[in-house]
DNA sequence: GCCGTTTTCGGCCCGACTGTTTTCAGTCG
């Protein structure tokens, strides 16, 4: 695992991180009562490689069913085991009579008759061996009995010494050539990070465009796929050219320095792997096809299949190339990708809604959000200085007065230093109140053009007091409160303390909220829809954290709260000052939960904020 | 197996690339 602080990339400094790969850890699928979605969704994959192996025989809609189901359950915002026993399995899209009862006949007994029976004569290695890219079902199952791998136990590792030992190009319809494959696949899936963290993929994207836009044919280039669409995490970084040479552009591409090496390339797209088995890819066209590239390949995939499931209904059909009318088989190219969207009478949708999740019914009816932007925010609402509080959790590096005028160099109208509470275990509560107002006293003597804040984020112990007496939350400016300790505590418990937390006089942001860190520590367990009503009750913000590890509130969970009336905050959780910059990444997943400037507390000019603020409970 | 602006039955996105093939299968996005 590559992790680094305080690159410097360009204009912000980023503090990024690659993600363990899951791949390094392999579970084995086992069916039992409590699966996370994640296991199940895995198991319904695996459902869906056994159907595949019945070829011609199983109607392949089928299959995609599953595929489909287990995409929709990997990408709930709740556990599926809590919507199964609100009796809501069937509301979710992809998510049908018959999966559902197959789902709570193991939510209730463990087991799944109906899953067991279809995998029963399958080698459970081989859904081991699909997890390596280039082998789908079919590829697995025969590597799999023809090799006489049959546990998915080190699965992975028996192919590896198979094909060094020559066994596999043996095998019919597996050459030479495949068996390379399968080595170099093997090697890079051991040595991979699954899934990169925003502002690194966005790092890699931008070494490459910098290479590209060297070739003067190169008239347009922009990212595609999760990374344009602003996604949390990305898996390849892909890339558009529009150019006036087709083949001199993947040339260039081909020879960009920083490569292990050429994975593919043929006469539209070509692929290469960068250090640390990263793969990037290129797609290019020529400017008049332009904009159906960038929307081809900017998916999602849902999206695409949602769209074109809405063009054919018009007698049309999608592609990378246009538009195509079916009756005539006339093919419209677009230049631009908003007249694509306009072409299929529909609002250019922004790259960030194009998840299928109500963005092209939006669309039709010119519904979509106006959403937030970077120049709407006019503060940061948590910033940890310098200022030593005694806490026994990081404090920030930069002075007071160098964050204030930080502040001031993006605009900012206020700032809230949140600086942790003073170590409960060091201080009995006359200390605790006097290094309140030895901060408050420091917060004052600040000066600046922009309104400083003296709040305090404070932990919310496990039974959901407060790690400060209510005393010290009377005298500061407002209070936010955040969960550092027992993540692992049930659903129940959970909810209990948080609400209890949020109970206190002058609480009034929830921050970082489900404690994520991605790839290193799952989201607590909650009931959300009771905490968003009290949020909504008690006028309470839930922050959106931007951290880059942490994007908490995630974006489905930013969508549900908007609906449930709860008003969110941005912060950067800066612990420097130039951590201020990561702003962006908070935006990122507000627009990804359709949040629009409205739903944005720090969006208020001073006196709006002033009067939100004065108008507690 | 899922789902409904043509539908409770009959559809279900579309194309590129590779390898092992002589016209296609498998995989990927």
């Amino acid at each position: 695992m590559l992790f680094i602080h305080s690159y410097y990339c360009n204009v912000t400094i980023i503090t990024y991180t690659c993600i363990e790969s899951s791949l390094c850890i392999i579970k084995l699928m086992k069916i039992h009562k409590k699966m996370s979605n994640m296991e199940i969704a895995e198991l319904l994959r695996a459902v869906a490689s056994a159907l595949q192996l019945k070829g011609a025989s199983e109607n392949k809609f089928r299959i995609i069913a599953y595929q489909r189901a287990a995409d929709a359950i990997e990408h709930l915002s709740s556990e599926a085991k809590d919507v199964y026993d609100e009796g809501k399995l069937t509301e979710i899209a992809g998510i049908g009579e018959s999966i559902a009862s197959h789902l709570g006949e193991i939510f209730k007994s463990g087991k799944s008759k109906h899953f067991s029976s279809i995998m029963k004569d399958l080698p459970p290695s081989m859904f081991e061996l699909t997890k390596l890219p280039g082998i789908g079902a079919k590829r697995a199952h025969k590597l799999a009995t023809e090799l006489k791998i049959t546990s998915d136990k080190n699965a992975i590792k028996r192919l590896e010494k198979a094909a060094k030992q020559g066994r596999v190009s043996h095998l019919e319809g597996m050459g030479e050539l495949t068996t390379e494959a399968i080595q170099k696949s093997i090697k890079e899936v051991k040595g991979r990070t699954n899934r990169l963290l925003l502002p690194y993929a966005e790092k890699i994207a931008f070494e490459v465009i910098e290479w590209l836009k060297k070739d003067k044919n190169n008239k347009r280039i922009d990212v595609l796929g999760s990374l344009r669409r602003k996604a949390a995490t990305v898996g390849d970084v892909d890339i558009a050219v529009a150019t006036t040479d087709l083949k001199g552009s993947l040339d260039r591409f081909t020879k960009y320095p920083n490569k292990s090496r050429v994975l593919e390339r043929g006469s539209r797209t070509a692929s290469i792997i960068i250090p640390g088995n990263r793969q990037v890819d290129l797609m290019v066209t020529d400017l008049d096809s332009y904009g159906s590239l960038l929307q081809h390949f900017t998916g999602s995939k849902h999206h695409n299949i949602a769209l074109r499931d809405f063009a054919k209904k018009k007698g049309l059909s999608l592609s990378e190339y246009g538009i195509n009318k079916t009756d005539t088989n006339k093919l419209t190219k677009f230049k631009k990708e908003d007249d694509f969207y306009k072409h299929l009478g529909l609002e250019w949708i922004p790259p960030e809604l194009r998840e299928d999740t109500g963005e092209i019914e939006a669309a039709k009816e010119s519904k979509l959000p106006k959403l937030i932007q970077l120049k709407d925010i006019k503060s940061d609402l948590q910033i940890h200085s310098d200022f030593d509080i005694e806490t026994s959790h990081d404090i920030g590096e930069s002075s007071m007065l160098e964050i204030a005028q930080k502040a001031e160099t993006l605009g900012y109208e206020y700032i809230a230093f949140t600086e942790h509470n003073p170590s409960k275990s060091g201080h009995n509560e006359a200390q605790i109140i006097d290094l309140i107002k030895r901060k408050k006293e420091a917060v004052s003597k600040i000066k600046s053009k922009v309104k400083t804040y003296n709040a305090l984020e404070i932990d919310i112990l496990p039974d959901g007091s407060l790690s400060v007496p209510e005393k010290g939350l009377l005298l500061l400016d407002f209070v936010t409160v955040s969960i550092h300790s027992s993540f692992k505590q049930d659903r129940e418990k959970m909810t209990k303390r948080v609400i209890r937390a949020l109970s206190y006089p002058n609480v009034k942001i929830f921050t970082h909220p489900t404690g994520r860190k991605i790839g290193h520590r799952e989201s607590i367990e909650l009931n959300w829809p009771e905490v968003f009503e009290i949020c909504k009750k008690k006028d309470i913000w839930l922050e959106i954290n931007a951290d880059s590890m942490r994007l908490d509130l995630p974006s489905l969970l930013v969508r549900d709260a908007i609906k449930a009336g709860v008003k969110l905050t941005l912060g950067t959780d800066a612990h420097y000052k130039a951590g201020m910059d990561n702003m962006i990444y908070g935006i990122d997943v507000a627009r990804r939960g359709w949040a629009t400037k409205a739903d944005i507390v720090n969006t208020r000019s001073l006196s709006e904020f002033e009067k939100m603020l004065n108008s507690k409970q």
